[in-house]
DNA sequence: TTTTATTTGTCCGTATGTATC
DNA sequence: GGATACATACGGACAAATAAA
């Protein structure tokens, strides 16, 4: 009785200077994270750790760290505990955007690898992109690239196949490189045409190639590059882990 | 027996011609639904009908559909039907970037609601975003808007207290527009300062604000705008259903 | 391999302050 | 003022997943 009285008190209290309960703990913790008391990959304490360190009930904590959840700063495995996710690799969109220097220029390793490659028709949508007729030969790859080891996105990528005929060989001999590639078919700088974004759930291939769990958020960039002469050259479908990478538009 | 190396061998030759069977029927689909043969929020065929008239096991059409799923063309309900997926949005990010002028411009009609409002004191992602100390007084706006009465972008926006004061009653009084709101404490234009964009799964509360299925992907953007002395006056934390609005950025 | 402890997820409930009609 | 709904906070119990013994 007297204890529930004190918590009401408190209650009260902390209402009456605005904020709720849970927000409060909320920015306490996420202030830890900003700060580096809780890094990265590492576990947070338990919620009843929490809830006795703040003073508070275990429901109060859990409503805090959802909240966290929602925003991504944490993630919560049932048995395990609550992780610490890690900063996001911000990656600008601008007129020339290439994943090495991005990825490279922030001081990961970059990594990459052509999953698949074919040669087929294009269907209505990737031939407008790349502004062929319905039905031309193009050559599609697949590819997964990665910072420091750890997947950021899987791509598939569209080129006419009359200007880059055995794209996806030479793609290889390049060094993996899209950009090098290109450059040894005599494109000596491409640009960004144009960029649409929406957001999916990681399916069975996409969860698999980005070791991602099912239902995950991704970040879908559909793209289309062109040539110093305007002619487009690339089209790409690109899913972004989202966990991993926040897109930072340039305006 | 012999039907299985039949199937095998319309596999093989298909699979010559460069495209697998699968990959096919969700090109023609695809065509189906982009030349309105299927029309936005119809059911598709059953996928044991769309087997048949392809001439194809029904596994195959569910290849297909996964694909097509994927991409946001159609969306499958077990027990009721597969559905065709209305058009996304186009939603330009730019300098100036209006909701009622991009979705009004397209020709949809503009609703809106403040849901909540509060006025808190800014955590320090916030304050860092406005340049704020932090802990200063912030008021907090929940909005979701929408086109044709359909949900499209819940939302939550941050303006220092100090400069707006009252900013929910006197935006409510500005037939619920930020810009004519912000007009009315003296802003004559703004603009958008940085964008940052990831994506999420949606949970019980923008679900149910967006009437969303809980775990829809959701686009998340930061933004922040500031006036014409560059001064940040709003931030806002945009939560669009990706299944409506496709983002397209400008180069 | 089995058991045990830890940790999160979900459900039941109670109480109180606040906002709205 | 009253009735009602809602958000917040607390307490307890158990299920489910995981990790460690």
């Amino acid at each position: 009785m007297t204890r529930r009285t004190a918590a009401a008190k408190r209650a009260e209290t902390k209402a009456a200077a605005g904020v709720a309960l849970w927000r409060r703990i909320a920015d306490d913790l996420e202030q830890s994270i900003a700060q580096g008391t809780f890094k990265a990959g590492t576990k947070l304490p338990a919620e009843t750790e929490i809830a006795e360190r703040f003073g508070v009930n275990r429901h109060t904590v859990r409503r805090a760290i959802a909240a966290l959840a929602e925003r991504g700063f944490v993630r919560a495995e049932r048995g395990s505990g609550t992780y610490v996710e890690a900063d996001r690799i911000a990656y600008p969109i601008r007129r020339r955007t290439r994943f090495s220097e991005i990825v490279g220029g922030a001081g990961h390793a970059v990594g990459g690898r052509l999953v698949a490659s074919s040669i087929e028709n294009a269907n209505g949508d990737i031939a407008r992109r790349l502004k062929l007729k319905s039905g031309a030969r193009v050559i599609r790859m697949e590819r997964v690239r990665q910072a420091d080891g750890i997947p950021i996105v899987a791509s598939t990528s569209w080129l006419p196949a009359d200007r880059f005929p055995n794209a996806a060989r030479v793609y290889a001999m390049s060094s993996n490189s899209m950009t090098r590639m290109l450059a040894n078919f005599g494109v000596r700088d491409f640009t960004r045409e144009s960029t649409r974004v929406t957001a999916a759930v990681a399916e069975a291939a996409d969860a698999e190639s980005l070791k991602l769990a099912l239902g995950r958020p991704l970040l879908v960039v559909e793209s289309v590059d062109a040539d110093t002469d305007c002619v487009p050259i690339l089209t790409t479908r690109s899913r972004f882990a989202s966990d991993r990478v926040a897109l930072v538009l340039e305006t």
